[in-house]
DNA sequence: TTATTTTGTTACCAGTCGGTAACATTGGCT
DNA sequence: AGCCAATGTTACCGACTGGTAACAAAATAA
């Protein structure tokens, strides 16, 4: 009685939902949240604009649930280039910035989504702008537990250089020409306030 | 014969024109370029819609313009900046940091404009965005230069990585909340990063 | 003065925006 | 079978998008 119940009209409201919201993470990561209207979505999710409106309560919840889903993939790369190093707070945070390098410079890169979320909506109090913040809120927080962790002299303005590293290279992934080199200069600079910040003991 | 003529038209004109360029200078910035309509934009100018599309070819070309005087205004910041130690080019560079980040705190501060627009514009062939790469180009050039005559050992490294903390700076300045006090650590990593390219002296 | 160019104003264009009412159809449950 | 809820489909809404044609008023040049 618990879930035996209406398994074709789930399964078809799921499928529905699904495909939505993998043509939304596409579209609005590839054109801009804004830019792309619903129409678009519908189109290339292949479902009627109803099947949308009778899912999702408007293109603001839309834009909720994409950025719910990219603080996932996020911290799944997080993690995962922290299990490359287990233990080694300083490894794991140069590997973190030694992969993101590698990824900004993909050419279908298209920068952190949160930060183009929050150059396109202008109001600090949307829902979306405080899901940005939460998501960067909870990297410092990361980050300084790494530093710590890596007796780094001060923890949290460690955390915070390395914040704007991080920053930067989303940004500078989309705003400087590709043979400018910049992203080369990522891990090289964290590990130089690393060092500083702990000391030159590995 | 050079300019005796036609004068009061041409008066209109300019008046019409710089009324125009100063609400989109402060439309495309604060709400966004392709948030604000060209409606808005006469609106607040206080002149005719014609008025506008007499003087500018169209709302891409409006966009240039815009682009082109907040090129002019971020290089007069830069040129303040270094303009407080002459010949001192650690300073010079500390000084820029130390003014980007007490103009980034600013609560009326949206971010860099040049990066708002890449990240509004995905098309990376936009003229708009071929303005923002000769921006950030530049800028690249123009810290290599005081990396050089700061004797670092590896300048275009080192403008490298003060590029990534400039770009950080203006976008944390959008995407943290304002008591992480993330901009508080510009200078310091700045200074930090300087001081291992360039040796302790000084 | 007359003729011509520039200006201001209105109305309008086709297209798109986010969102919905209404209805036909389908499917599962009893 | 018969009912009922969830679907799919179409057409539509008012508001707004960037951009223009057409015309009246004004100012300049001759």
């Amino acid at each position: 009685m618990i879930t035996p119940k209406t398994e074709r009209k789930v399964t078809a409201a799921a499928d529905a939902q699904s495909q939505i919201l993998a043509a939304v993470d596409e579209l609005f990561y590839r054109e801009g949240a804004r830019a792309v209207g619903v129409d678009t979505v519908v189109k290339r999710a292949g479902v009627n604009k109803m099947s949308l409106y009778r899912q999702f309560e408007s293109k603001d919840g839309l834009l909720l649930h994409y950025l719910a889903r990219r603080d996932e993939k996020f911290w799944s790369y997080f993690d995962a280039s922290l299990a490359k190093h287990p233990g080694a707070p300083k490894q794991q945070l140069l590997q973190f910035m030694a992969d993101l390098a590698k990824r900004a410079q993909r050419p279908d890169y298209r920068g952190c989504p949160f930060v183009n979320i929050a150059a396109e909506f202008p109001d600090r109090s949307h829902p979306a702008r405080q899901a940005v913040a939460a998501n960067k809120t909870r990297l410092l927080t990361q980050l300084q537990e790494l530093a710590e962790a890596a007796n780094a002299k001060d923890a949290p303005g460690l955390a915070r250089m390395l914040l704007l590293l991080i920053e930067g290279a989303y940004t500078a992934s989309q705003t400087c020409a590709a043979d400018n080199h910049v992203l080369a200069a990522l891990a090289p600079a964290a590990e130089v306030l690393i060092a500083a910040a702990c000391g030159k003991a590995d």
